[in-house]
DNA sequence: TGTACATCAGTGAACGCGCGTTCACTGATGTAC
DNA sequence: TGTACATCAGTGAACGCGCGTTCACTGATGTAC
């Protein structure tokens, strides 16, 4: 490596990096995805960003709030996928649902790593606010979808209550996402069809339960 | 610590300690427990378990080793819980799996060692022939709970395939108890209801769907 | 536009520490006869 | 029952290594005037 060029051969054009911050976190975003969330230590994250040890300390108070980074980010971009994948319930809210799924399982195969800092640290969401408000942000996205497919209910029975049903089909999502799309495929479980067909398969299933299906035009099914 | 006690107290009754396997196993448990999978080192476990920094390698290759033997160990005692909860299918097929849902999250909740060694590492299964041998044991109580349930099938449309169904059971039991009943109580998310309530519910409405729902005495729902 | 100065974001040397791993060893146990 | 011997499961000293962290420093940048 030459003097002044980080780890992937872009120049470092000054004294100052500019955007250490970005870089480290991605570096650390490269690391978990390679060897997951415990498996690296805070200097090889700055050998990765071509920068000496003592420089991650600028930004950050340690490897742990470096993960918690990864992860905020994370939940920002996967709120960004899950809201563009319900687009506001068009063309019709039980399909923008199955959108929101296959959008949760893509994110987690497209960044496990992100996923994996989201989902798989100890540590506790409530010591970090900005981390806790992203999380929750997140949620709410699947909780909205929920209530606007609950106010599809028809026949018999009282409306299904939209949090439980957010809940519910969160913790299908989430699991199905983690024994089925973890870190890396080869070393997941064998399933006899696509983690995502399993998922609306599910999703499908347990709405028709609640009085809830997809509309056709000019039906209520 | 007196020289010959272990970190428990227990007198070592001899240069031989004689069930250091079982010993380390047991310090790793609380270690995972206290820090997660990831959070201890080797020689930590030799220190909790009284012995000097190169006993271990007598038991264990390496500190992987003996993390996959806490997983596996955790897949036996999971595999005897769920079989205790479905009780072969009495009294009554839908009951009993509920008894299954409810024993899954006992389980994460009282073992969140064992818990996190079997579901939140990130080494392939395939790689170690017991530990994955040990996992699908516990699957097949899950499989043969969902077949007998989906054989109570009723009504029009066909018999649910029990893969797919034990499939789907298993996602939300474990998105649930990953999600809300994870290594640290006080570091999870909250929940408007108890995980064993809403895993409850999700199940139900669920099969409800698929034409099965639980028998009444005399009755077929 | 030019200069002085404060601030920022890096460096690199230094430190003590615990880890993983190896090794020759030794005490205890089990077995053959 | 007693003795010899092989095997087993520990010890503890040693090693090199990388880590986390601190520190005085320095080069670059931004701002006041």
């Amino acid at each position: 490596m030459r003097f002044g060029d980080d780890d992937r051969g872009r120049r470092r054009d000054s004294y100052h990096h500019g955007n250490l911050r970005e870089v480290l976190v991605e570096a650390a975003r490269a690391l978990i995805a390679e060897r997951g969330t415990a498996g690296f230590s805070f200097a090889e994250v700055a050998r990765a960003a071509g920068v000496s040890a003592a420089a991650p300390y600028r930004h950050f108070r340690d490897r742990n709030a470096l993960v918690a980074e990864v992860a905020r980010l994370g939940f920002e971009r996967f709120t960004a996928d899950l809201d563009r994948a319900w687009n506001g319930g068009r063309p019709e809210p039980v399909a923008a649902l199955e959108n929101c799924g296959r959008a949760y399982l893509a994110f987690a195969r497209r960044d496990p790593a992100a996923y994996a800092a989201m989902f798989e640290t100890g540590f506790a969401l409530e010591e970090d606010a900005a981390l806790l408000a992203a999380s929750e942000r997140a949620f709410a996205v699947l909780r909205r979808a929920a209530d606007a497919v609950c106010a599809l209910h028809r026949g018999p029975g009282a409306r299904p209550p939209g949090l439980m049903v957010a809940l519910h089909i969160w913790a299908m999502a989430h699991g199905i996402a983690s024994l089925f799309v973890g870190r890396l495929d080869a070393a997941r479980r064998k399933l006899p069809m696509a983690p995502e067909e399993l998922l609306e398969a599910g999703v499908l299933i347990y709405l028709q339960s609640l009085g809830v299906a997809p509309m056709q035009p000019g039906g209520t099914a």
